[in-house]
DNA sequence: CCTACCATACTTGTATGGTAGTGTGGTAGC
DNA sequence: GCTACCACACTACCATACAAGTATGGTAGG
């Protein structure tokens, strides 16, 4: 029988790793911090072993480090990484809106307007995080359009290093102004399927964020890897 | 002082891990096929902790499928997955090539060479597996040498999907002639700068691979997703 | 004062027991 | 013969105990 109504209240493991996560990325866990199993499971209130699992989920996704017998760290943010989550977006965004171009689902034509909206509220109430979430969700639905979700999660484990550089920067300097109108000007052009310009735009758009990865080292050292260490 | 000589033994949970996914990429344990913590603990003679750990990975890369208090599964290919990998692999490997026309250094380039001599080798042996590694480890050293290791690595985690229905091809029929000739185009267009012909053949090259992928599912259909199942 | 050593309090790694949910085969009742 | 039910075997989930390695601070000896 069809038990599966999906209804089920989440496993303490997926709790705990979600919760975690968040607290990376938001940098609520700064990069550099000592964790441990026992003090998580102690603060989260449940026993090591979810919190243990979680830990290897994300020293998989290389947001923390396990060094045995000696502590387990949130990872410091590599700008390799950072440069090459980039990199990566670039390359197969600039391929996703040349699709989107030649074809596009209506449903998420709307959804886009939809989030292009939000966004315009949220640069007014000076929402720095929710603006943060929209411009998320506005290349998924990219993504989605495309058919091509599967390619977005990949990114995604790129992606999160790029995005705690950027919410660093978030934190020292807010400037989000041609963010609305570049994204403004990409969903324009997959609409009247203008693969060339599309491309063109994003291409811009996504050489926007790590510009100034230099200053926010220089200003934040202590957050990012010097030397040959950190991951070997 | 330096204890990190690195020459640690694997703990059990990375040696679990290892063997896990070596099998299941070989299709020694078949997509649909079910596991145990229990069982697994038992074969590999440790304690359920590592076994369940490496589930927990494997879960994450999408290789299992954990259905809790009901079993975990190999996963079913995902002709999705399979056909995402090949656009990631096709459009970030053309921006690789480009990068390594412009620049490569020696060692890589030489890396290169070596690989080839080794693949002609294999195919004089009809050596399938160690073919199907160094065309891995060709790969690799165009992206290691373009310092987009990382980039590699994150393709990775969707490649594994399209390694297995290249696996599954490789046991239903074995024909691997364009392969080395193509990768030998690369090298020579890399090597000579051409980053245009570099592109083309590197497009070409990563579109023998899904050509048949139809006539795979319809060969193996038990391996694959059919309908609305297999991944929420 | 400086150095070498060692007890101790951490850390993660592994093993195991108990819990709750799920599928299945047998059986009682119709 | 057919159906409904129930006991049982099985699963993954979580908590806990033990093992083994590491960093550290105090102390004895020079």
């Amino acid at each position: 029988m069809y038990t599966n109504g999906r209804a089920q209240e989440p496993s303490a493991r997926e709790t705990v790793y979600a919760k975690l996560k968040e607290q990376i990325l938001n940098l609520e866990l700064a990069p550099g911090t000592a964790l441990s199993e026992k003090e998580s499971s102690l603060v989260l209130g449940v026993s090591r072993t979810p919190v243990r699992e979680s830990f290897v989920r994300l020293a998989q996704e290389g947001l923390v480090q396990v060094l045995p017998q000696r502590g387990t760290f949130v990872s410091l943010i590599d700008p390799a990484l950072v440069e090459e989550a980039r990199f990566m977006r670039e390359h197969l965004e600039r391929a996703v809106v040349r699709l989107a171009s030649a074809h596009f689902p209506a449903e998420q034509l709307h959804a886009l307007e939809d989030n292009l909206a939000l966004q315009l509220k949220s640069i007014e109430r000076a929402d720095d995080r929710r603006l943060f979430e929209l411009d998320e969700a506005y290349h998924r639905i990219l993504f989605e359009g495309c058919g091509k979700l599967n390619t977005w999660r990949a990114i995604g484990q790129m992606n999160v290093h790029l995005n705690r550089s950027r919410m660093l920067r978030l934190v020292a300097d807010r400037h989000w102004e041609h963010l609305h109108e570049q994204h403004e000007a990409i969903y324009q052009a997959v609409k009247a399927g203008d693969a060339d310009r599309a491309e063109r735009v994003m291409q811009e758009h996504l050489q926007l964020g790590v510009r100034d990865l230099a200053q926010l080292m220089d200003k934040y050292p202590q957050y990012f890897i010097s030397g040959g260490d950190g991951k070997p």
